[in-house]
DNA sequence: GCACATGATGATACTGCATATCACTACCGG
DNA sequence: CCGGTAGTGATATGCAGTATCATCATGTGC
């Protein structure tokens, strides 16, 4: 079973599954961020899909937030990046030569950070963990 | 060494040891960010300082943040937060409700993650880890 | 004390990301 | 076929942050 697309369950079907009619703009952009599932940027979209207005991009963006397609990775410089969300919960990793975005799952981790409870004031609603790394890619460029 | 000024070893001394010219706007500034530890924005401080212009806030805020002096915090409404940081090394509590920002240190945290560094491909640089809470203050309002 | 070089300031203009507006189109049900 | 609603995209607007630049302050050498 499980039709192998292992974690990716037909991004269009969960649109259509919430009420959302299937709209050429809303395929293509689907279609390209499932070619991109290395973490984007909104404008990154706008540039790929002429075709499509910025108007949609941002909207289709957040309808795809709200279905809990993709997930939204807020940056230093400003400009947020997306990513395709395979796993239920992660975290990221962040390239900082080249800025691209990895996804990690650390069990041992969500279970300490569970026990740290106690050292935080109020009530925990979640958590957020960002590697900054040098990735495999950039690794041979940038230590020289 | 280590002077032991607990850790607040008087902001204005630190951008003189680094050769800055201690300037009116820049004295005001520094003096509302302590009292304002809670976690802040830019414009927050230029609305706060109508003597003071907008480039000079930006400027001398990213003037303390190579000081070391502030650090600062990407929040997912795009408006990033700057703290005062008193320890080394530390990470963030953001209160969902009322946006106040704390900090909090955790050894065993620390430790954790340099255990990953297997999980994680490329080399690790830093990390980042928020705790996204509802504050001891936001909480009777808030839990219904 | 004066002149000059340099640092700092702030008003303004500008850029870039994101949202709001709104007229128009596509689609669905009757 | 018709009307209503969802969706679209051009444009305008809002807002954070940066760049520009004339002006002012500070420090130094004389």
């Amino acid at each position: 079973m499980s039709q192998a697309q292992t974690l990716r369950p037909d991004l269009i079907a969960v649109l259509e599954d919430q009420g959302y009619r299937i709209t050429a703009p809303r395929q293509a952009i689907v279609q390209l961020l499932e070619h991109k599932q290395e973490g984007f940027t909104a404008e990154e979209i706008i540039a790929d899909l002429d075709s499509v207005g910025r108007a949609t991009v941002y909207r289709t963006i957040k309808l795809l937030l709200r279905a809990g397609v993709v997930c939204k990775l807020a940056t230093m410089d400003g400009a947020p990046k997306y990513s395709l969300s395979r796993a239920e919960h992660h975290h990221h990793t962040v390239c900082v030569s080249c800025g691209a975005v990895g996804e990690f799952r650390a069990a041992t981790v969500e279970r300490l950070l569970r026990g740290l409870a106690g050292d935080i004031p109020g009530r925990i609603l979640g958590h957020r963990i960002e590697f900054y790394i040098t990735c495999a890619a950039c690794l041979p460029v940038d230590s020289n």
